[in-house]
DNA sequence: CCGCCTGCGTACGCCAGCGCACAGATGCTA
DNA sequence: TAGCATCTGTGCGCTGGCGTACGCAGGCGG
């Protein structure tokens, strides 16, 4: 991966006005994330606040058993470090990358700093602060109601949307401690969408072959995450030409988004 | 229930500093809110924010089959209506009134206005997002690793902490769709807690008697989420003597939690 | 080229929770 | 006081997911 480094790769930050970028910029850092690294742990102090351009990072809840799971994922179109902003410094969730990349990161104060001037990255965190509480209750509901098939393919998808490559690195073990369930149940949902030929896997690389096949057996909490998301940030900018956080014209109405799986691009 | 009402009932309301208080308190209206009143739908444009006093308000995430599952729980310690602020105006989950009451609601208007004037109001309501973060997230754990009897262990007692009395009006069938359970699940986790003598019930009336017994079986989730809130909300100096939020002293890191339970008052 | 570590396949028993179905109990209303 | 709607108890059979255990294979390092 010798492509050229952006903070535009980053959709919250390439949403900035000009002048609130060239605030930041001088202080943004790009920091490799290799699978595996411990952003921040639970109740920790946290220094730097995260905005991923290439890297996945997943915010985990440990249980006391040491069973986890994941209750939100943050990719290039958002932050890791909520709590800075919000007030509470920590959080009780720990934040790991899930798959490695690049990131640019900002340190604690200033993001307080550009925070607090209420300007365009103040709404804008605020609206993304929004798109992860969704995301949160809709994994909540999720985890309660929705098969370990339907799971998997939620996950690939979103995992997807956030690599532009629609290669995952990525082994089965580790995405059944994403959604917490076991490994062997990951396996069996793989066989079936492999055998499906919706995906194709060997030994820690995931390929998707068809993701239309993915959407149908995806649970609705795919297309809702993303559809709040693209709302929530539809009114945003770039400065420069990214392509859009969800490429989506009108947003659906929930009854309507589980058909929308048909007009979805093959692949 | 012809007890004097008043706003400071609400903790939020109660921690602003007397000039923003009186700055809303003329456009704060007190409101009853009957058992199952739905205070705003998924993706309707919400007119209010509701700041509850003696009412509990449930968010609850609705599957396209129709299944539910509360994600979080509003009580007098919060607010209904995130969003307002956050810049969504909309949220994706629902809200309905889970135990009768009464709330003091806030234009939208008027909320985001002093929410922008970036006073204390905004830091307690960011703060209190956070909190809202925090419930979600471990719902989220918990709906995945935790059994029904742990969880309805741990949703009485948040129940509880809300309500003043002791005395809980409400069915089993409630608290089932609540949890996003069968009511016969929570039937018999209800059975074995009386046949502990940990609680008594009758036809949706539901008594607890041994606080600690019911703290000693619910999950970590419980201590979690309610020790995240007084860290949170700790530093508020409350306008007029309100017994804190939770009564406290240091808080104890997670792995000490469990063991908390001793030390708790009985009854 | 060989061996080994790591990732994947499969199988078996187990149990929590589900869906369904119906009977008994309780408390409101007439 | 009788009737009735509603809430609660209980008992099936079923199945998805868990825990465990072991065999196989791909690919990297020596």
């Amino acid at each position: 991966m010798s492509t050229a480094h952006s903070p535009n790769q980053n959709h919250l930050l390439a949403a900035l006005p000009t002048a609130e970028f060239e605030r930041l910029a001088p202080h943004l850092q790009l920091v490799p994330l290799p699978l595996g690294e411990v952003l921040y742990e639970p109740d920790a102090q946290m220094q730097f606040a995260y905005f991923p351009t290439t890297a996945i990072v997943s915010l985990h809840y440990v249980t006391e058993s040491g069973a986890s799971a994941e209750t939100a994922g943050v990719g290039n179109e958002g932050m890791v470090g909520i709590s800075l902003f919000m007030g509470g410094d920590t959080t009780s969730s720990a934040a790991v990358v899930q798959t490695a990349g690049h990131a640019y990161r900002l340190e604690r104060s200033l993001l307080k700093q550009e925070f607090d001037r209420g300007g365009m990255m103040q709404g804008l965190l605020l609206r993304y602060t929004q798109a992860l509480l969704t995301q949160m209750s809709q994994t909540a509901a999720c985890n309660r109601h929705h098969s370990v098939e339907q799971q998997v393919c939620r996950w690939l998808l979103v995992t997807l949307d956030r690599i532009p490559s629609g290669q995952l690195v990525m082994t089965q073990e580790l995405v059944a401690s994403m959604l917490g369930v076991r490994r062997e149940g990951v396996t069996e949902a793989a066989g079936n969408l492999q055998r499906a030929g919706f995906i194709r896997y060997r030994r820690g690389h995931i390929e998707v072959l068809k993701r239309k096949g993915l959407e149908a057996r995806a649970c609705e909490c795919y297309e809702a995450v993303k559809t709040e998301l693209s709302r929530l940030l539809s009114d945003v900018q770039y400065r420069q030409g990214i392509s859009a956080v969800v490429a989506q014209a009108p947003p659906p109405s929930r009854s309507v988004a589980a058909n929308a799986v048909a007009d979805a691009e093959a692949v």
